[in-house]
DNA sequence: GTGCGAATATATACCCAGTGCAGAAAAAGT
DNA sequence: ACTTTTTCTGCACTGGGTATATATTCGCAC
């Protein structure tokens, strides 16, 4: 039950965890760009090739950090209280998350969680990468909308894009204070604020926005 | 006033277009991949060097047809009637743009306009450069729904990254509905209603989607 | 522990996208 | 015709990513 290992397997995980090291260091201390990947493999001490077999391109260097939320959505969704709507379970969670300092709402100023995520809004490819993460997340909440919430295809997807978007939109916002120097605590009260406001917008909708002034 | 364009500008716009085709025209025939830049410059008649001069990545050859309609949802919205919602007049857009088998809809089932848009999608590196498009047309729209309909700065950026979300949803379903095989006329009620239900969706929002049975 | 098969690592040599640079070609102005 | 300025081209180079063939290393049996 133990299920050892194996010295094999111990080797690919700490190889593994040498290159993530080796590239993020590099990468934080000289920029993603201006390091190549035969450089964090010399630093790894491993073979540019054996790089590419651990992580299938550059990016992944960084992205496979994100790579663990893409179904926390659709499991927030699957594993409400019967008596509770999407929307509130996910809005409960996100709340929870800022209070949390979790990093995956940018309220987290631990420095080397900030320059990460300085460098991803940053660097145009490793964005778009996250972006991919965004479509894969978007999918697996429409479809827990779909099977626990009882919605039609359509509805579930366009709810899922417009909460995924927002969720981003509120995390970048975030990163970004975080970025320009604000600490966790200072931004909370806002970042608190933020998120009900535009749960608010997902919960009431758009549609009384911008109506012409009734005086 | 004629304002000649002289012949070096005639010869820039032709050499530009000539490159374009012979591109998309490799593009679709053999698939974007499968191409290289060397063999579209050839097929131009152009040297590679001069083609990175004209477009500045491979990805352009083929993104930069779609690059006017960027701010097109904020121009929308800044030249609506006076007694318009912002959500009404893109609405009304949107459904004029299906009724007119406008291609930024996804609903034109012209052969290589369908064989261009499978392509897009199919390919990640394209994919990602559109995802740059929204970006900024979340951006412009956002600036539009500041200026226009005095909604301050987080409402503005919450309501356009929600609409354009949606938006490029219903286009990205009808584009593939087509590339499955569909024509644009038998799409084109269900267009219509998926629309509709989009946009009443984004106007009443979420907040009643998933609530417990009430019997 | 010896030896064998399977997995993993490496070196080498590629392909392709994109850039810098120096000089040729060509259009524009005189 | 001559000069200036812009554009085009060839060449060489960097860097990401892959194919292949060979060398190492681990796991496992005996």
């Amino acid at each position: 039950m133990t299920n050892e290992p194996g010295l094999r397997e111990r080797k690919k995980q700490r190889t593994h965890a040498a290159i993530s090291e080796a590239a993020i260091e590099l990468f934080l201390r000289h920029g993603y760009d201006q390091v190549s990947v035969a450089q964090v493999a010399e630093a790894a001490e491993v073979s540019r090739r054996t790089l590419f077999a651990y992580f299938p391109a550059k990016e992944d260097l960084v992205v496979h950090r994100f790579a663990d939320h893409e179904a926390e959505s659709a499991r927030v969704v699957e594993s409400r209280a019967a008596d509770v709507t999407p929307l509130e379970a996910l809005r409960v969670h996100y709340l929870d998350a800022l209070a949390r300092r979790d990093p995956a709402t940018g309220l987290n100023d631990i420095p080397a969680i900030v320059a990460l995520y300085r460098m991803v809004f940053e660097t145009s490819s490793l964005a778009a990468r996250m972006h991919r993460f965004q479509a894969a997340a978007e999918e697996a909440l429409a479809g827990a909308l779909r099977e626990t919430a009882g919605l039609d295809e359509l509805s579930a997807r366009m709810a899922a894009v417009q909460i995924q978007a927002v969720h981003w939109t509120l995390t970048i916002d975030n990163a970004m204070r975080l970025a320009a120097g604000e600490s966790a605590d200072e931004r909370y009260p806002g970042a608190v604020s933020d998120t009900e406001r535009a749960y608010a917008l997902l919960a009431n909708g758009l549609g009384h926005l911008g109506a012409p002034d009734s005086r």
